[in-house]
DNA sequence: TTTTATCTCACGTAAAAGGGTGATTTTTAG
DNA sequence: CTAAAAATCACCCTTTTACGTGAGATAAAA
């Protein structure tokens, strides 16, 4: 028989760790090697250890576990991360997994799905959960759907949504208000929207200077 | 010797269920009674069955926490709730405390915390974890410091987030542009902002409308 | 009851935004 | 290298905001 998986555990909530304990006690395939309630732990841990398989946290008290992801894998590239989410946000998704995450499971899910998860990372293969994919598609589905607007205008989107005047902006960026003007003239069209608190409500809604 | 503490865990997270379980498997003076994963479950929970402390998530999936706290408090007064929550925001910690909950712990709470928490509810006394409480401290404490509107300024404050201009605002509320035009300057006034976009910012940095 | 806050409306002015059109230069990508 | 995209600027006109000031009507609180 071989060895089992060896599993890290990155996660702040001691519940967590101690409900995935729990939910794998009785699995002789899978052995926990070590547990880590924030990233400095966690790059801790690889200084003297190795593990096979790794539950990231999204939300860690001291670095994202979207950026600690990239951080390890650039260190560790072999390593095998699972991302581990209480919600199902499509960004986070898509962000893990742009950042070489391996798998993407919710905290809902069963230990069946759990051990699969580990299962399919281990053979090589990724393994997003259900939901998790179904954001994934939705969120590509709305990138691709939603208008792309340049670098320049951008930086003028931003600086509205700051509560800045054309006037102020044009100091800002060493431009001419006309321009100013011109660009946020451009994304009005290009958002389908017809005045500043328009603009700002698109903004939020699709959260979309995540995606710029 | 008394009958144990009977518990019934709300969450959706099954792993955090397993936690809690597993924390206090060896816990003798506390019985976990009954999980539920929604709040219809755990409405169908006391239909038959009956719990000294609830363990509360705030998240649910058709109902939030927050909500269901309410609607089982005014059929069972006499339950003691206990807020369960991944976040520290003051609002979600006052919203409990209104609608009468008798404690909020957050879930990387240890062990030790738990068990307090839960004697220290069961004993008639609330207990919020002291983040929370600091949380809650200071959302109080903005909330005080907040500028104060008034209902008709409210109901134009949300129009104009919506992106209507004075004139549509003025048609939807029947009311003269002027009028509007009046209730906008004393937003800005109050608010301490000179522009739409500045006004949308405070509202948003400040979840203004949650206090309304 | 009397004060106070709120809601209402009006007038006027200056600044800014909203909307259209066109044109030049610079950058980027095929 | 060449075509396309992006960034720049200009001018026009209309509408809307922004800001000030004042004031009557009504409802709430002291």
């Amino acid at each position: 028989m071989c060895d089992p998986i060896k599993l890290l555990i990155v996660d702040d909530h001691q519940m967590i760790i101690e409900g995935i304990q729990s939910l794998l006690e009785d699995q002789l395939t899978v052995k926990i090697v070590g547990t880590a309630t924030n990233a400095k732990l966690c790059e801790q841990f690889f200084l003297t250890q190795t593990a096979d398989i790794v539950f990231m946290d999204i939300n860690l008290p001291d670095l994202s576990g979207i950026d600690l992801t990239a951080l390890l894998l650039k260190k560790y590239p072999l390593l095998n991360i699972i991302a581990l989410s209480t919600f199902t946000q499509g960004t986070y998704v898509r962000k893990m997994i742009e950042n070489g995450a391996k798998g993407y499971l919710l905290k809902n899910a069963s230990k069946f799905e759990i051990l699969k998860a580990i299962e399919v990372v281990y053979s090589g293969q990724k393994y997003i959960s259900p939901e998790a994919q179904e954001a994934l598609n939705y969120e590509l589905n709305l990138q691709n759907k939603l208008p792309v607007i340049t670098k320049r205008e951008k930086e003028v989107l931003v600086l509205i949504i700051e509560g800045l005047s054309n006037i102020q902006i044009a100091e800002k960026l060493f431009i001419s208000i006309d321009t100013v003007d011109s660009h946020r003239k451009n994304l009005y069209s290009k958002l389908n929207v017809n005045n500043t608190a328009m603009l700002i409500g698109f903004v939020n809604e699709n959260k979309y200077l995540d995606y710029l």
